[in-house]
DNA sequence: ACCGAAATTGAACGCTCATTCAAAAAATTG
DNA sequence: CAATTTTTTGAATGAGCGTTCAATTTCGGT
């Protein structure tokens, strides 16, 4: 059964190319040609595996995804199981592992801009942005009154988005550990203003 | 002297053009053959008054940022002189006029996008984010210690580009209204769990 | 009406790139 | 080892694009 595991290796060989091209010559750069180059293989076998240039960027851009949850399923075991603690969770995970750094950021930021215009990554986009709202209003409940959860869980959501956008674009020069601080004192308050147990 | 006249007249037609064929076809699909079919010029004319595609994308983000410049301004004219009332007019701006609907806010994150490969579209957006930026400070200083001034200016800005950022993602979905009011209850709060007179 | 200058045109050119596919290489099987 | 299938290659192809520039049109002044 080596042919599953090659076909498994192949693939990820070249997300991770797709990966390091699109942060190094940025999304309108990133050719099959530069691709190719950098996972060591050649440019044909792009279609074989991915049926196109559009299939190995989706795939790639459900790799980020499919990272982005894994982390936040990561930090959600390591934590004590409050509300609170869950919410900070949430935040640690979206600055953290491969979310920050320059690469994943770029990546992230092309992707967004190239969603607008693809229906499926549109549609992946949208599932994410819905995982992250209702995970945040799950614990948000715990902590304040029903009407102010939703808002502020968007406004959670609005500053994450916000601190990787400055971050993808500062050049790394913007801490992500400043993002994340940042995020928990607005939790802090926001849970401070609206006080009232569940 | 109407070869002045002229000149304006045609950059702000290619200008214009190239925000509606952004908006229709995204930033890869804005070609110099579409802008100069939906401007009704030719091709090569392009060349002739910005030197080339290159410039007129510079010029066409300088026009976005000079807007969103004016919007500011114009709003801060009808307030009363207060810090609080400054700082809600200049989260107004943000979302107003010329910056929320569809066809700016694609072109935003296109330019965005785009400035991260470019040194000199990454420079006026820089400039950008260091007025935003200061405006905010400047009126915080009369509302909470200095010690807090910095980061809730930062995060009043991460808020406002999150919100930008959903607000283009989600199709026009996100009524900039909403986007509005919650930025204004952060500040509220912020304010409020920050109490210090100046 | 005429002329020179400015503005505008758009076909031709050269370049880049994604895709294709016949051939080669590698792996698997008998 | 030979036969067969799977995997990989990379040159050829053609489409799309930005730029150029000689030719044409428009305009302002006289």
């Amino acid at each position: 059964m080596a042919r599953i595991g090659v076909e498994t290796i192949r693939r990820q060989q070249l997300i991770d190319a797709t990966l390091q091209v699109i942060e190094e010559h940025g999304f309108q750069g990133a050719t099959i040609g530069k691709i190719a180059a950098v996972s060591g293989l050649s440019v044909g076998i792009v279609s074989h595996y991915f049926g196109g240039k559009q299939g190995l960027l989706e795939a790639t851009m459900r790799h980020l995804l499919s990272s982005l949850q894994q982390d936040v399923s990561k930090l959600m075991k390591d934590r004590p199981n409050t509300p609170r603690e869950r919410l900070m969770a949430i935040v640690d995970a979206n600055f953290s592992g491969v979310q920050t750094h320059a690469q994943s950021s770029k990546t992230w930021l092309a992707f967004w801009t190239q969603a607008m215009h693809s229906p499926d990554l549109m549609r992946l986009q949208r599932v994410n942005e819905r995982r992250l709202l209702s995970n945040l209003m799950f614990y948000l409940r715990e902590l304040m009154p029903e009407p102010q959860v939703r808002s502020t869980a968007q406004t959670i959501a609005a500053l994450i988005d916000g601190f990787w956008l400055r971050a993808a674009m500062s050049e790394g020069r913007i801490e992500p550990s400043q993002a994340v601080t940042l995020c928990k004192t607005y939790i802090d308050q926001a849970i401070q203003a609206n006080n009232g147990a569940s």
